[in-house]
DNA sequence: TCACCTATCGGAAACGTTTGCGGTATCGTT
DNA sequence: AACGATACCGCAAACGTTTCCGATAGGTGA
């Protein structure tokens, strides 16, 4: 009844086992084990998906897939006639390359990723955008992840990040991120990285910031210049460095016009809107209240201001109020909110475009730091 | 002097032209013809950015990579033992699968592209944000594109998404796209669309978007009975859906409590910074002004209170402002704005959740129109 | 006519996976 | 013994490209 695949007889079949379901025979003569194929059945539905390959291409016209191929690209071994009937053909099946196979060969995925902690603020979506524009112009695509402010998921994302073989990371850190190696894992295969924003000091790479230091001297400045004499500051997580350089500029400008530091002044706010709310608090309570406060971005200090609101304590006459990185809604409360702008989308310009030079130069590269220039906007809030 | 790659002599040895810049020779023994190999050379750097494969690991252990891909998968045929032995050495070695192999294999890339027109606003950034988070955690990658309200780029980035071999696609199309082939080209191959907030009514994909028509007649039905009785209505260019739908909750509610639907207290704005302020400037230059308008979203309440404040007009008292979709600023201006808040996550969550059972079902996914909920939230600028 | 050239093409390997199926060893059952 | 079952493994094809290099045809100068 059965017959070998082979020898096409049937004396010579016994059974031998089942493998996965199907029944398994032997053929003595050919000493060769098989089962029996299935039934070709259900090939209906399956039309609609194909895309068109090289190969597609290469039997419409009778050639080899490498003369498709090297017609596709600049490449001199190639006929200018078949070169441009390729060119139609291709256009006429629609065909679109496989850059999965493309990225498989030359080993360069074309892909940079970008981690970032979070993504409710109008400020790494804006960044972000900066980068994904730059990045799309060279041809490279974007995978985006968010860390949540969590070390563990920036570890899951960066290794994401390289199972995808990105070709470069941006990357901006958690708050609570103290170990790096997963981000030397990237560096370890040759692949760049960049930081933006939160920084790591610690590795011998890329960064762009911008100068918080300058930016947060320029602003107390304005407000001592305005008279305000008692500034406080509410400061952001001390492990970021951003909020060591903007307290630095802080107290250096207390310094330069021989204005006291006050500890108690300077309260430390994770950026969530509850410590925000918290820490304008504390500072409204003091029996000897500030009559300024420099906050570490403009969230917190719209939070200040709704809270000042609140108390009917006028801003800026006897509050006044500078925050950071010129957030939109800053510019539409009452009093207009004073700021420091910073140029957040050439933010993301910039780290991409080191980040692409950098994927050019391959070995080498050398790390560069970027320091991109602040601006003091100056409206209502800090006006008396 | 030349000897022969197969055979080694010298004698039948002649020239044959040069081929990309080396010298060809030609064997008439073996009737073959050849180049001089190079000097191996330079294979100094290079140690470094090897990733390790599962052939690493198969010949660490001396068995077969098929036997150590199914260690790393769930596969019936693998001996324990064995399979913690390629756990182990994955381990060792810090293997990361390649998942571009892997999607070529397999045909599918564990991607979603998403397309949307713009990146300003905090509304794309905040939709995308909800896609992205459902996406992850399903596994998938997200390839984000921006059209920047022009067919031509969002032509262009359905190409790289196809190119790139997306699973699904995300897309909230160009105000200006009225054509879409670039679309059913998804659809040719199999691979599911679904179009968020801008919608296409032509296409039979799923769809999600927030009940406008309801939320504009809460709207102007608020303003009604806070005896506002001439009421105007900024609308969105004409093209999209949202804007229909808005304008027909607007002149719905004017309906039903019997008032009359005046053309020219509708005018349409592109929904840029410049012309919200141009369709403010001409509705309160109007001789009969309005006392109160619903405006198609927020940014361009916000330039309308801008320019009413300008003007000294007093706000609700003379002037009633609805916007549509809750963005921050609104919550932050005097008087507060009362809007219609959209979830604005949740669209798109829901859009990534029905694209990726859509990718999942395949062939029998049949498409869904997904409404959201709108809520009024009222604050200051329309109550009296 | 012969030696060598140029222009153009095809074959095949390689990239790193997954997977169908045949092969082998061992063990249990008549 | 002999047949059949089970468990596990390896081989090789396939995914769609790129690219090295050998092959061929036809030219050109001596």
């Amino acid at each position: 009844m059965i017959k070998c695949t082979r020898c096409s007889q049937v004396h010579a079949i016994s059974k031998s086992g089942t493998v996965r379901g199907k029944q398994r025979y032997y053929c003595k003569d050919c000493n060769m084990y098989f089962t029996l194929p299935e039934e070709p059945a259900a090939e209906i539905r399956q039309h609609k998906k194909h895309m068109t390959t090289i190969v597609d291409i290469a039997k419409a016209l009778n050639i080899s897939k490498s003369t498709v191929s090297r017609a596709l690209h600049e490449h001199s071994d190639i006929n200018p006639q078949t070169k441009a009937a390729v060119l139609e053909m291709a256009q006429q099946l629609d065909y679109q390359p496989n850059l999965l196979a493309k990225s498989l060969v030359k080993s360069k995925s074309n892909t940079i990723g970008i981690i970032v902690p979070e993504f409710l603020t109008y400020f790494f979506p804006t960044i972000i955008m900066g980068a994904q524009q730059v990045a799309a112009q060279a041809g490279y695509n974007v995978i985006i992840c968010q860390s949540q402010e969590s070390y563990k998921t920036e570890v899951a994302n960066a290794n994401i990040l390289l199972a995808n073989r990105v070709d470069g990371v941006l990357i901006s850190m958690t708050r609570e991120t103290k170990k790096f190696d997963h981000i030397k894992a990237f560096e370890k295969h040759g692949i760049p990285v960049v930081f933006f924003n939160r920084v790591c000091d610690e590795m011998n790479t890329s960064k762009v910031l911008v100068n918080d230091y300058e930016g947060a001297l320029k602003a107390v400045e304005h407000l001592i210049k305005n008279g305000y004499r008692n500034i406080a500051h509410i400061a952001g997580p001390p492990s970021l460095l951003l909020t060591r350089n903007r307290l630095g500029g802080y107290r250096d400008a207390l310094k330069k016009y021989n204005l006291p530091f006050k500890e108690d002044l300077v309260v430390h706010c994770n950026l969530s809107k509850k410590d925000a709310v918290q820490c304008a608090e504390q500072l409204l309570n003091m029996k000897n209240r500030p009559d300024a406060v420099f906050c570490v971005n403009d969230p917190v200090a719209i939070q200040l201001m709704l809270e000042a609101k609140k108390r009917k304590i006028k801003i800026p006459s006897e509050l006044g109020i500078v925050g950071f990185s010129n957030e939109p809604s800053g510019e539409v409360i009452e009093p207009a909110l004073t700021t420091v702008q910073q140029p957040v989308a050439d933010i993301g310009r910039s780290a991409a475009d080191i980040l692409l030079t950098a994927i050019k130069q391959g070995e080498d590269y050398v790390p560069e730091m970027k320091s991109l220039k602040t601006t003091l906007i100056v409206r209502e809030s800090s006006k008396r």
